[in-house]
Parts: C-alpha cells; sequence; structure tokens
DNA sequence: AATACGATGTCCT
DNA sequence: GGACATCGTATTG
C-alpha cells in the first residue's frame, strides 16, 4: 500500500469518516532531537455539542477544547488524569467540534530517540510494540506536548501521509468512555485487526484479530 | 494475568 | 466534591 500526502479538504468530513482513513496512515513530527515516525494503527471519533457524551466538547466549547470548533488539519491536545497528554487531529468545518484521537501507532522511524523519550519516563527498556501503544505514550514517544495544541498537521514539524486505499479495519466501543458515550451505543474506535501495537485490554475479547 | 492503586488538571454539579 | 478520551508500579495468582 503506497501512500499520498492529504490536502486539508480531506479532513473536512466528520471524524466518523476520517478515523478510518487514519488507519495505516504515517505521522511524522521533526524537532530539535530528530524525527520520529510513526504508523497508525488505532483511533477513536468524537464529535461536539450535545451529540456525543464521552466527547469534551459535549456541553460545547471551553478553553481547553477551543481547537476542537477550529478548522480541520490542526492538532489538539489536552492534559488529563493529573498527569498525561493526549493528541487528536481535528475534522470538520471551522466551528464545528470533531476529533479523532490518536491512541496507539507503531514507530516506524526514529526508534532510538522515541525509546529515550519513554524511558526517560518509565526509568525502563521499552519493548518496541509498547513505543506508542495508548495514547499518552504515543504523545511521548513523538515528542508532543500541549505546546502543539492547535499545531497544523500539513506544516512543519508535522508531516502526514494517508494510504491510497482504505485499509481493512475493526470497529468496537470506545475505551476509556463509561456511562452513556461508552459501550455499542458509540461504537467509534476503529483499530487494524490483529496489529501487536493496539491496546491489548482494548482488543475484542477472546478475539485473536 | 489480573487486579489494585496513586498521580492530580480541567470541567462539571 | 467527583468523574475523566490514562498509565506505571506493586501485589497477587
Amino acid at each position: 500500500m503506497t501512500l499520498h500526502r492529504p490536502r486539508r479538504e480531506d479532513f473536512l468530513a466528520s471524524s466518523l469518516e476520517v478515523a478510518p482513513r487514519l488507519l495505516g496512515a504515517v505521522l511524522r513530527h521533526d524537532s530539535e532531537e530528530g524525527p520520529v515516525a510513526l504508523r497508525i494503527t488505532e483511533v477513536e471519533a468524537y464529535i461536539g455539542d450535545g451529540l456525543d457524551p464521552g466527547s469534551h466538547a459535549f456541553r460545547g466549547r471551553t478553553k481547553r477544547n477551543a481547537v476542537m470548533y477550529g478548522p480541520p488539519g490542526h492538532v489538539y491536545t489536552y492534559f488529563t488524569y493529573g498527569m498525561h497528554v493526549c493528541a487528536n487531529i481535528v475534522c470538520s468545518p471551522e466551528g464545528e467540534a470533531s476529533a479523532v484521537l490518536l491512541r496507539a501507532a507503531e514507530v516506524v522511524e526514529g526508534e532510538d530517540l522515541a525509546e529515550r523519550r519513554r524511558v526517560g519516563v518509565t526509568g525502563r527498556r521499552i519493548p518496541h510494540r509498547d513505543l506508542a501503544r495508548g495514547p499518552a505514550r504515543l504523545v511521548v514517544a513523538a515528542g508532543m506536548s500541549l505546546a502543539d495544541d492547535g499545531a497544523d498537521v500539513f506544516a512543519p514539524p508535522f508531516d502526514l501521509l494517508l494510504p491510497d486505499e482504505q485499509v481493512d479495519y475493526v470497529t468496537g466501543p470506545r475505551t476509556g468512555v463509561s456511562g452513556a458515550g461508552g459501550g455499542l451505543a458509540f461504537p467509534w474506535r476503529y483499530w487494524l485487526p490483529g496489529d501487536p501495537t493496539v491496546s491489548p485490554y482494548k482488543r475484542h475479547p477472546k478475539s485473536h484479530d
């Protein structure tokens, strides 16, 4: 499967449409330390304004979620659980809240740098498959931070390549979303079946995918 | 492997 | 005050 550089218009659609197209995509983030590139393997879709109880934008605009309402193709980062940063790519036209949370990826470039960053947090060696497995780990491995909130993925230090054709994928309930926004009412988690970098406790129970 | 628990911003009631 | 788009560590089987 070959890759191509998408256009911003490709992100004008709802996150529900964009999420599966991001599977297999390669997001590259450059820094003074060097580049790290991630092959996306697991994502979740969120929409806003009363339609999605699991979304940060369920009750409208706040200071934190402002970027979700901005133009598509930008990064929405947020701080959660008192210690972790997670990253989304914003979808839909400006004024409409919609974003795809990056949940897991395989490091395909800059593995040594990604490992140094993760070891710096954990103090331990990290297996290849765990380098960017989980939304907060992914952000650390890529060298992203809250400073990237609002950054344009179509401009340095970012570069994004999408698969030319839709790859095979699976959907299921979103992880970590309890209550009305969780469960089968919102099966808006998308992942590559069988990929070892997909968060294990997120895989379908007893499945061998 | 499975479970339990701590860390603690931001938003909500 | 409580829930949360979490993860690292310790403890137990």
